[in-house]
Formats: C-alpha cells, structure tokens, sequence
DNA sequence: GAAATAGTGTCTATCAGACATTATGGC
DNA sequence: GCCATAATGTCTGATAGACACTATTTC
C-alpha cells in the first residue's frame, strides 16, 4: 500500500483543514423503542416541551455529544439508557431521514434506531406526563407526532415486521426465560394475525436457538408451559422459511 | 393539540441538547454505484486527488449542498448525475457511518447509498485515470478504499444480495429491454453461484413482471432468445421465496 | 371429571430443485 | 446433419399449513 505523498504533507493539510468550510445540516439521533406489553406492541414516546411542536409527542432522541459520543451507535445506546435504563438492547439502524421541509427550522438530518427491549427491564424516568408507552396502532398517537416521526415509526414496525420472517429478534422483547405460548403471541401482536401453533413451534425447534430451563410457568389454569432461554444473544440465528406468508 | 406546561426536568433535558452547544458532525453522502459488465458486478469509484488519503480510490460523494439538495436523496442524485449522466437509476439509502475515527480530521458521518445502472447508459467523466470501474471481488482494490469505504461496499454487496432474493432489483442492472439469460446471468454473477434455469424461469414467470418485445437476440450461433422489458418500473415486485437457498 | 392450556402426530397440497426433452437458430 | 443455446415438461423430496390428538395442570 503507497501513498503518493509524504506524510508531511498531509499532516500539514490536516492543521490547516476547516471543518466550517462546508454548510452542515442539524444532525440528530432518534430512538423507535419496542416492547411488547399487555398484547400490545407498544413505543416509547417523550412530550415536547419546546417549540417547534411543542406538546406534541415524539420520538426520544437528541443531537449527538461529539465529545462523549464515538460512534452513531454509542450515541444511540447512551440515550436508551437515559431514557429507559436498560444498558445492553436489541439495537438496530433504521435509516437516515434528512431534509429541507422536515423541521420548519432549518435543514435535519437524524438518524433512526429502533431497539427492542424486555418491558419488567424498563424503569421510565419521573415523569409520567411527559414519557409513556403507545400502543402502535393507536392512530390518535401517531397523528400526534411531531415531525416526520410517524413516517418513522410507520418504517420502524415495517422493518420489526419484515424481520421477524427471518430472524429471532422477537425474543429481545420478552425477559430472559419466557415460554413457546409467549414467544408465540409476541410473534401474532406484531404480524397481527394468528399463527399455527404446530407450526410455530416446529419453526423454532428447527432454528435450535432455544434452550429449556428448569421452570415451568404458574399461571392458573391448563397445563404449566416450558421456560426457555435464547441460546445465543450474539450468534445470528436464521429462519429458513418465511412464518407469516399463507398463515390463516 | 394540548400544551401542557413542561416541568422543570423536561426544560432542562432540552436546554441540555440546545443544538448551539454542540458541533454537528461533518455530514457527507456516499454513492456505491453497481453495474453489471464482463460477466462481474462493478463499482464506481473515483481518485482522491486531496487529502486525507489522497491517491486512493474511494466512493463517489461529497457533502451536501444546503441550497440545491432539498432531501438526502436529491443529494444523491445530484451526485449520481454528475458523476455518470444516469438521470433515472435505481437508488435505495443503504445506511449511515458515523464515528468519531472514520476520517482522521474530526467526527464524520456520511449516508451511503446505492444504485443500480445499466452500463450502457453511463458516460464516466474525462479524467479515465480519476474514475473507474472495479469488479466488486478484486480485493487488491479493496484494500486501497480509502476511510471505511471497504465496510460500505460490503456492506453494499451483502444488501444487494439480500434483495435478489425478495425483489426484482436485478433488472435495473440491466438495459431496457433484455433477455432472460442475461437476468440469469447477472443473478448469477451477483450471487456468484449457477441457478436452475427451469427454476429460474418459472419464478420470473410467477412474478409476472415481464412483457415480451418484439425482438430477437442475434449473438452467433444457438436459437435466438426472446427480448423482455420490465413490465412497471413503479411497481415493487417481490418474489415470494428464495431463489439460491438450495440452488445446486 | 371438566375446563383450560401446553405440546405432539399426521396428512396433504404445494413447490423448488433436478434433469430430461424439445425448439430454433447458425454453420 | 451437427452444434449451440433457448425454452419447456416432468418427476420427486421437502415442507408449511391444517387440524386432530394427547398431556398436564387447576378447580
């Protein structure tokens, strides 16, 4: 490998760059947190105090902090953490949504994540009124997004939905041990249909990415379910086939 | 729309991310433009004439011009045109890169798209020896990318494969009007793997996507193959399954 | 035992892959 | 006719969906 030049040269080209030469638009970080809570999938929301859409709700998110901040991806986990507690997420890049017209104040950018995170593992900062849990298909939330956030959200549940053909993502919603009934309900809240309980769980013992635990569920009536765990959380486990295509 | 009075917390959270306090990062769009030529999937890419990494190649790309680009996607194909004269290609935001490391001068993030051209309908510019195109599997180039620009090819090659699966993306590497060995072919080429041929035709068939032409192929000896066009550049197609999972 | 829920077994329509066969051009 | 390539036909193993069935708990 040859540079061309001596590193003099470039060394003395980086003392004199000004990084002000160029126009730069506001550049921002949001956050789509998932979980699945009540048969619900429902998002984390944070009510605007400040003009522009000032009581609006929106998505938590903020500008990036240059000098804590290494990485797009630290930014994102530091404002999960702020806002929600929990340390080591699901997290993902969505996209970059960056235009004139998106805040009336100037040309944005930001960069969505969304993350998937276990509801018991949430503790909401103090207050109530201004940080909540939606459910995602309530309409009267997302006409109530600031910005261009429902179309984000819109994206977010597209990209959970598509993923959920193909991955194991789903079980970054539930706690750690959880049972194959659980598993499964998550699976029909999010693709809004039912599934085939044969099925599913054939689809799952094939992906072998579960590992039972000793405990059984206690919750009334019918027969105790198995706990299991994820056998993994860094190993990407695949789905072959698609879960959800000719469903009933 | 109710304004309830924020409390003291929320005030300071957002006094605390005043954009004005913070530098934004430098903001830059990066092209990774595909075609498909001499039997190899090709990128663009272009001679760093300054420095950093002067006299490397790198992805085409720039910043954005607040006045002229409305949307990070205008940007693109803003510099899509200057760089090929393709007006109309086939262009989908990969993602975004921003790290404090990636560029030795400061904290840089640039979103990455990707395109899809025929190679016929590109005009490189002058300088031969400042523009290229580089078949996508020739690591030699790859290790002279400059800044993370190898990742985003990756990263590239991985997404563009992923979508030959569900989608009909392959045809915009494509002129016009084409034959279905050629569409084999470029399948082939970017998966790098031979398909069935009953097999392949039958998925373009199911998918109902293409209309034939009045045409015939006049390429020496064998029968002639029949020309399509690609029914609705519009409308998204998706394939109901994979095409290589088992492919021999 | 009844009710409720967890979990398994089995049948079948569908379909991707494999590969044989036919079709159509140039020489 | 021979070769090369395009295009079609057919068989088969795999499997997703459907649903009946068994298992285990509480009451």
């Amino acid at each position: 490998m040859s540079t061309s030049t001596p590193d003099l040269e470039e060394a003395a080209f980086l003392r004199h760059y000004d990084p002000a030469l160029y126009d730069r638009p506001s550049f921002s970080v949001d956050l789509v947190i998932f979980t699945a809570h009540e048969a619900q999938l429902q998002v984390l929301l944070v009510k605007r105090g400040e003009h522009p859409y000032k009581g609006w709700w929106a998505l938590p998110g903020g500008f990036l902090d240059l000098h804590r901040d290494s990485t797009l991806e630290a930014c994102a986990e530091r404002k999960l953490l702020e806002k929600t507690g929990v340390k080591a997420p699901y997290l993902e890049q969505l996209r970059t949504y960056g235009s004139r017209d998106r805040d009336p104040r100037h040309w944005t950018a930001t960069v969505a994540y969304f993350a998937l995170i276990a509801a018991p593992a949430v503790h909401l900062g103090s207050g109530l009124d201004t940080v909540r849990w939606a459910p995602v298909c309530d309409r009267a939330v997302a006409d109530l997004l600031a910005f261009d956030h429902a179309t984000i959200l819109a994206d977010a549940i597209e990209r959970l939905r598509a993923k959920l053909e193909y991955t194991h993502i789903a079980v970054h919603l539930l706690p750690e041990e959880f049972t194959l009934p659980q598993l499964q309900q998550v699976y029909e809240i999010i693709l809004q249909q039912p599934l085939d309980k044969s099925s599913f769980r054939r689809r799952v013992a094939e992906a072998d990415m579960l590992e039972p635990v000793a405990r059984q569920s206690r919750n009334g009536s019918g027969r105790p379910a198995q706990f299991y765990r994820f056998r993994d959380y860094d190993r990407r486990t695949f789905f072959p086939r698609s879960i959800s295509r000719n469903a009933r």
